[in-house]
DNA sequence: TAATATTATCGTTTATTTACGATAAACAAA
DNA sequence: TTTGTTTATCGTAAATAAACGATAATATTA
């Protein structure tokens, strides 16, 4: 059998581990991450005003903070507020801890 | 003056924590850090034996994971020692865990 | 309905990552 | 000295990430 990527068996923890870390693993994101927990909520506007980075940058960095399931985006039109997920929050908190320990 | 990453400046702390988090950012590397945590130490080839992925790759991982600071390598001729960095593991531990409150 | 505001998405470029095989380096053992 | 063992490094290909500007989408307001 060739050694291949595609046929390790990794534990769903260490999936789950490897998703959120590199969800962290860029300065921004990091910073991003302070910020709306000092600020509970924030808009992508704000942000924008904050780091100098594209406008478009900076959705990027949300979405894939979203699809790690860090974040949830909450519509309120024309605008969008920007929250920690706060279960997923404390899923990664808890395997980090474990991990970490 | 132009939007650009160059101008970013980031905290340390947030620099730290996206640097060790990049490092946890593939499951191969977590696995091989719980496998390090368990033997408390182990050699290139003992890995090589357990994941399905060529030598350079695994070598390549342990390359980041050292680069990061997370793991050290000590010599035993012909064989090198892999073993956590427990300065450093201490570190990202309480990088997170400040991090995750 | 038209204009404005806000944000996502698209298309693109450049850089980085991940994987591989092949080769080099370091040392022990024959 | 030669051979074998172990691991790193090199070179490369394919995939993913990071950044940008331009454009589309969505909803409010005029």
């Amino acid at each position: 059998m060739k050694r291949t990527i595609e046929n390790i068996e990794y534990s769903q923890s260490s999936i789950d581990l490897a998703s959120f870390a590199k969800a962290l693993g860029h300065p921004t994101r990091i910073e991003i991450l302070k910020y709306l927990n000092k600020q509970s909520c924030c808009f992508t506007g704000d942000l924008v005003d904050i780091f100098p980075l594209a406008q478009s940058t900076i959705s990027q960095h949300l979405k894939e903070l979203k699809n790690a399931g860090l974040i949830q985006g909450e519509l309120e039109p024309p605008k969008i507020k920007y929250c920690i997920n706060q279960e997923n929050w404390e899923k990664a908190k808890l395997l980090f801890n474990e991990f970490l320990k």
